[in-house]
DNA sequence: ACGGATATCCAAAGCGCTTTGGGAGGAAAA
DNA sequence: TTTTCCTCCCAAAGCGCTTTGGATATCCGT
């Protein structure tokens, strides 16, 4: 059924090598045999075996990552989102992804796997965490590749794409001790991830500037669901001196805060006002929260497009872009955040 | 730096038939052999080059995907969790996904691409459409598939997981029924995907059973997303004779569906009633809401490891699975039920 | 001691493509 | 007319692996 070179070679009665540069956009090679190659694929729905390709160029037109998954790991709806900011501009030049599951333990083999299978020609990490061994790995490789997100406490000489968590956590949390917050609570996501590690810095360089200090005992870190959420929540509500404001690292920890708000009977932007990190997810919009919410908003999808395209020009050597980027994230008041409740 | 088998066999003074023998377990090597060439392998770090293991066997060892990619297009929290399973069953067979982004009207295309380019040796289709054409296609591609759903309107003589969705929502209508509830509503998804189609008809038979009619007025088609749940539910209660009951195809939908209710200051599980589909999505548990949720349940992390399980067999030819296989959702009753309010 | 298994190994072909290094033929230059 | 230079095309090598079809050596029974 499917046609290969050679087969359509002798159709044309030319011989695979024109066959093969007109396809290819080489100029050696006649307008008009041109046509008649292009037709003939037309005709015959020719597909050029992507891994013959692969094995004589070297390219593969694909783009790996790998997935880290096990019994416990949960799907994450943040990496949905990514995908398809992802796969949007990948689409557009015809490349796709390999996903590569992988134990969490065994990730940097993974990762070395992948890169000598030849199935691939450039690698996508994310999830960084402080002191992150992987990029050293990924170095080696002589491979191109981008991460989302930064590393810790390394030089910051390997290509990223990063937002500016500290500057968001740091403008949410002065808006709050601006509106006359001083007992701030953190709902944030696992604490060996960096943009964790960096949110909760932020926030607290805003409240040492106004001669504050973060409260251990109002700072959680946790999977961002929607449960953990509704858990921190429900545990700040109960101490004693309950916070009067929480930032919360996604607007699915916000969901469940919210709920547990509600169930506290508490009136959101008046007995306690909240800012949730928005990474745009389209099934969880903050302005269709009961209360709109309050939220330093930054596209993840955009990100993924964004790395995909940086990683498909370094492929391609086709332009040229910046190797490291850090986008800012927007501040975007809505009626969760109000005064501080006089006591 | 990376090795072929090549220079490895040189390296060890075998031929390169030798060691490809001694790797792939055939019977005519010697054992001591066969240990030097393992011992050559672990110094040497070598991997086989699978573009070129596949151009000589065929075999790829990953799954076809498609994923439709738009600018409109919204990434879908369910499809994470299905992936999830499959990744989970992958990993253990050393398989891996290729992705292939593409634009929805394209999809068919996409999938021909996929299947010539050698990149693959299974396929993947979900998201079933009544008389879904992407089917026939995929049967004449001569290449193992397992659709996730079923098409509506075709013969059933193709390999699917699916579960029993007309079932599952007669189950709940009647519960719903028996509890006195005459006015049901229902917040499906898209009208065009077969899970909906059956859902609705399971609603609609329990309802005859009891003689009794779906109201159009009280059917709503959507992305399932928390903001058309709410959206929905809102439009619901502001009808003169409004629903006391709502089944929702997804727990996404009901809540946003809780929203609106609370909003509108009624009591869930007595003023109103709501049923969801539970895919146990990790991120929104029914047990966590703040009335836990009554359900039907089916993970759909299960149903995406029994497909990679069974894909990867057909690929493997090892073992043999049942080609379709229809799994009961399961009723279980929580507190959002409760007997229809007197008038 | 000899024909025939049996156990190990190897050379070479082939998978489908790209690419190098020409070659034939016609047009332009001498 | 001969030489030079393009233009357009081709044969063949090579990418890294698997696999077919022997080759060689060892060992058996008789």
């Amino acid at each position: 059924m499917a046609v290969n070179l050679k087969q359509l070679a002798e159709l044309l009665g030319l011989s695979q090598t024109t066959v093969s540069r007109a396809l290819n956009g080489y100029p050696e090679v006649n307008a008009e045999t041109r046509q008649r190659v292009l037709q003939a694929v037309r005709e015959t729905g020719y597909r050029p075996n992507r891994a013959a390709q692969r094995l004589a160029t070297g390219k593969a037109y694909s783009i790996g990552m790998v997935m880290p998954i096990a019994a416990g790991i949960d799907s994450d709806v943040h990496f949905g989102e990514f995908l398809a900011g992802l796969g949007e501009e990948a689409v557009k030049h015809d490349f796709h992804f390999v996903l590569n599951p992988s134990a969490p333990e065994d990730e940097e083999a993974t990762f070395q796997r992948l890169a000598a299978s030849g199935n691939v020609d450039a690698l996508f990490l994310a999830y960084m965490r402080a002191n992150d061994p992987r990029i050293a790995m990924l170095k080696s490789l002589s491979m191109p590749f981008v991460v989302h997100g930064r590393s810790i406490g390394e030089a910051r000489d390997y290509p990223f794409l990063d937002i500016d968590n500290t500057a968001a956590f740091y403008d949410a949390a002065r808006l709050l001790i601006q509106l006359g917050h001083r007992r701030i609570a953190l709902i944030n996501g696992p604490d060996y991830l960096s943009f964790s590690i960096r949110r909760r810095k932020g926030m607290a360089r805003a409240l040492a500037e106004h001669g504050l200090n973060l409260d251990e005992a109002l700072v959680h870190h946790s999977l961002m669901t929607d449960e953990h959420g509704y858990r921190s929540m429900q545990r700040f509500l109960q101490q004693p001196d309950a916070p009067t404001a929480v930032l919360c690292s996604s607007t699915v920890l916000a969901l469940g805060a919210v709920r547990a708000i509600n169930q506290a009977g508490l009136a959101i932007g008046r007995d306690i006002s909240l800012i949730a990190h928005d990474d745009v997810l389209p099934m969880l919009k903050p302005e269709n929260f009961s209360v709109p919410l309050t939220t330093t908003r930054s596209s993840l999808r955009a990100a993924g497009g964004r790395i995909a395209t940086r990683l498909i020009a370094s492929i391609l050597k086709s332009g040229a872009y910046p190797d490291q980027e850090l986008w800012r994230a927007e501040l975007i008041v809505r009626a969760s955040t109000g005064p501080a409740p006089q006591k």
